[in-house]
DNA sequence: CGATGAGTGGTGCCT
DNA sequence: AGGCACCGCTCATCG
């Protein structure tokens, strides 16, 4: 990892197209081939390319400053250096285990997937991911009468939640199966946390509600 | 800023929970209160935390290693530094204008409303960011038959898109105004790029949408 | 402070 | 490689 502090300039084209005007950064370069501009606010880069990049250094013809060239495919990255003030490396290594997770939505589907009861008496599972023709559902269940409910997992549920499960009740009903009637499928939430505004949607949709106990973990 | 390359190991507790086990890495604390945990690969730090959490450091009783603990309302992120490699100041300054961008899906916004016949024949801007009971919509516009259209800006649309445009619809229908009679009111994407997916979606759902030609900022 | 949505979102998974 | 949804998304903005 090399740090370079320097009073630099920066031009970005590629999905959107930024300028960045003179002023004293830090620039990152990571053994990847990853280099991010940081001022001295907040965790996001204000500009950063990943990477695979192709990096050419040149001097400027006038002005005999350093202008580092950061090439991709669709994307291109132009710093130009004023003036450096500092420049160093450091060995991290590249083997890093990295970050273990848990907690993750992925985890609560897992433990909502093994306790369907936490859906409502006599729910039962069918599957995970199942398939509609408007991506995979988190759970399809059946509920206490058999009828089929596609269930939309978040740790937070805001209004993007009901819209998805609203689009695959759309999907799923009119759906041909030979086991599972989906004539009346219905939709549902199941969250640790629902905000106020997602609940009025939910009641306006039709969509049902859970929210799962925060000590699901236990 | 500073810079402080260590072997370290951190646990954070929050909207989820996560674990780095001890390797080398840079820590980097900027002066707004922002810190964050770098390996040397990709440009997303493994730990974070955002300005404003209080920062208490303290030494482990038995094995003497410093211990950093940065504690917010809901979170806390807690680093162990077994072996402090290298430990750095660099004086940015906090004045930095930071990012100018252009061609955002804000200057899209800014540039149909200003030429709203992309959208269709006739069709006529009312208001930019027009209040719903579901949020504010990009753009109300009418179209050339004097009908109200809820328009959703993107520069790339997929099935979300299509989803908040339906659910504009869905609040504006049965709204009561005294210049414009919502119980027609239409959805409509507009978008520099629309997945063929997304596509389909709007289709079924009655959503028109437009395609904006890629030279639009000239 | 919560609510809402943009972003050069990044990142992983699946087709 | 493209589509799609999750992420401790982060961040700005607006109520």
């Amino acid at each position: 990892m090399r740090i370079v502090v320097a009073e630099c300039s920066a031009i970005y084209t590629g999905r959107g197209d930024t300028k960045l005007g003179k002023y004293t950064r830090a620039i990152i370069i990571k053994d990847d081939g990853a280099i991010s501009i940081h001022n001295d606010k907040s965790n996001k880069p204000l500009n950063y390319m990943g990477k695979g990049s192709k990096f050419t250094e040149t001097v400027h013809e006038v002005t005999g400053e350093l202008v580092w060239a950061f090439d991709s495919r669709k994307e291109s990255l132009t710093i130009i250096l004023h003036n450096v003030i500092s420049d160093s490396a450091f060995e991290l290594g590249l083997e890093d285990a990295g970050l273990e997770r848990d907690g993750t939505e992925n985890h609560l589907q897992e433990w909502i997937a093994a306790h369907p009861s936490v859906l409502g008496e006599g729910f039962q599972l069918v599957q995970r991911e199942y398939p509609t023709g408007s991506g995979p559902v988190d759970l399809l269940v059946l509920d206490e009468n058999g009828k089929p409910v596609a269930v939309e997992v978040k740790r937070v549920a805001m209004l993007g939640a009901v819209d998805q499960a609203s689009r695959y009740v759309e999907a799923l009903t009119n759906t041909e199966s030979e086991t599972i009637d989906f004539s009346e499928v219905r939709g549902m939430v199941a969250a640790l946390d629902i905000r106020p505004n997602t609940v009025k949607l939910a009641d306006k949709r039709g969509i049902r509600y859970c929210i799962v106990p925060s000590s699901w973990r236990e």
